[in-house]
RNA sequence: CGGGCAGUAGCGCAGCCUGGUAGCGCACCUGCUUCGGGAGCAGGGGGUCGGAGGUUCGAAUCCUCUCUGCCCGACCA
């Protein structure tokens, strides 16, 4: 993309909205801007971000051997009547009568829905397991949203559900989702701890929230250092095996854990050795629940088991807040100067900075690499505006890109351009075929 | 919902106390000069001062009401 051909509002100073870094860095770098409270336009930058972040979770899923379909946004308060929860959900729950003078509402989560599609498609044990999902935009009416993206009342969710015949398939159900969330958020670049958890609205007996450590987290969280040291990695898994699963499972969750919710000072001192107790902040990015037959027997989601008798399927949920971690890779990944993007969700590969607009040998030198790294699959952002080096730097900077080839006549004379790591800050001169190849 | 703060040009702000033709910086437009870390000079465009009432000869400024946003708390993914 060129950038004079493209649309990034950048600002040189900040909002005074903006209190967190990540909600300055979003706003600065031209990624979102407010329609109202906890309400944002994604604008093309931060849209594409979001996008990578889409692609990564439904890659993962279907990895998993998860199901993509689509729900809708506004929901019918019959359904949720009928679980019984139109009148828990209290006033977070935004509610929107229809032109017949119908309840309707925008649904904060979809265990209705997906509950309703299933009961009215699946009869037998045979059609189980099943695990479908989405990535739908929800509605949760806070009292005070702030942070941006972070804590908005309209957010993107990936939020699944798994249909078991008992409670062992379910439980491994959740033990695969453990293992697929793991893989999901350190494709992301993040390393986000699963914690033992309070269940909240949702209900249930078993359930871990994935937090991001960060000092502007809203979670207090308590914890055994030597958890920092895990890491899932490129391991094979067999998503089918209850026994790999639950060995990846019983790593990640054997050491202490837990946000405030559910800490106990004396099991924290009990199990873990002074030196490595850790009280820290965290962003909660994801959480997975089992919860038996809860949403199945009151909406009558059942299935006749091999003997025939009908039995409630037992089911779980699990959610990936897909917005609020475009904020919490930021909160994780950023420096004095801007975003510092992990390389697998950047907007774009590298960036292009072209020293001399107008100067022909400069021109075709960098539409030369533009198009090298193009061919290569890759997606560079080329700032061919008219501008001084120090802006074209300042802008780079801010957006985070992993790498910028810098090119400009007194380089091109000794036949180098520049290779800036954004991570590292290294500089390193090279000719344009080696910057590609790098990149 | 309790407590606090703020709405003046796209962004950051001054002006308000003490009423008298709405300003500054950045951004934007034009021209020239520049060009290796947010350029310089000159010229220019853009604001019913959040909204509604009121006081006054006259209101961004004083009074009342209201809307919106932000911070702390309680609540929540």
């Amino acid at each position: 993309m060129r950038l004079t051909r493209y649309f990034l509002p950048v600002l040189k100073e900040t909002p005074s909205e903006a209190q967190i870094v990540s909600h300055r860095l979003m706003l600065r770098a031209g990624m979102i801007k407010q329609a109202s409270a906890g309400i944002y336009s994604w604008l093309p930058l931060g849209y594409k971000v979001l996008r990578n972040l889409e692609q990564i979770v439904h890659e993962e899923q279907q990895l998993a051997g998860h199901i993509p379909l689509l729900m809708p946004t506004l929901q019918s308060a019959d359904l949720w009547r009928e679980s019984g929860r139109y009148d828990d959900y209290g006033q977070e729950m935004l509610r929107i009568t229809d032109r017949h003078g119908r309840d309707m509402l925008y649904g904060p989560t979809n265990e209705e829905l997906i509950t309703d599609i299933f009961r009215s498609s699946v009869g037998s044990y045979k059609d189980l397991p099943l695990t479908l999902y989405h990535i739908q935009w929800k509605f949760r009416d806070e009292i005070r949203p702030r942070f941006g993206v972070m804590r908005g009342r309209e957010f993107l969710m990936k939020d699944g559900y798994n249909f078991d015949l008992t409670k062992e398939d379910a439980l491994h159900s959740y033990n695969r989702h453990l293992v697929s969330y793991l893989r999901t958020y350190e494709r992301m670049g993040l390393q986000a701890i699963p914690m033992r958890a309070d269940s909240g609205p949702i209900g249930g007996d078993d359930t871990h929230e994935f937090l991001v450590l960060a000092d502007t987290g809203e979670s207090e969280v308590f914890y055994d250092s030597a958890i920092t040291d895990l890491r899932f990695g490129d391991r094979a898994i067999d998503y089918d095996s209850h026994d790999e699963c639950r060995t990846v499972l019983d790593e990640f969750t054997s050491r202490y854990a837990r946000t405030d919710e559910t800490h106990v000072v004396g099991e924290f001192e009990a199990q873990v050795p002074e030196g490595r107790r850790r009280s820290a902040r965290g962003i909660e990015v994801g959480q997975i629940f089992y919860f038996g037959i809860k949403y199945s027997e009151p909406l009558g989601a059942m299935v006749q088991g091999p003997d025939g008798a009908k039995v409630p399927v037992h089911m779980g949920s699990h959610g990936i807040g897909v917005s609020r971690l475009v904020g919490a890779i930021i909160e994780a990944n950023h420096d004095d100067k801007g975003i510092i993007w992990p390389e697998g969700v950047t907007p774009f590969h590298a960036g292009i900075v072209n020293l001399r607009q107008g100067d022909s040998a400069t021109d075709a030198a960098c539409d030369g690499l533009y198009k090298a790294l193009t061919e290569r699959g890759l997606e560079p952002l080329y700032d061919d505006r008219d501008e001084r080096a120090g802006a074209k730097f300042a802008t780079m900077d801010l957006i985070g890109l992993p790498w910028r080839i810098t090119v400009g006549p007194r380089g091109l004379e000794k036949g180098v351009v520049e290779l800036t790591s954004r991570r590292t800050g290294d500089v390193e001169e090279m000719s344009v075929e080696a910057a590609v190849a790098r990149v």
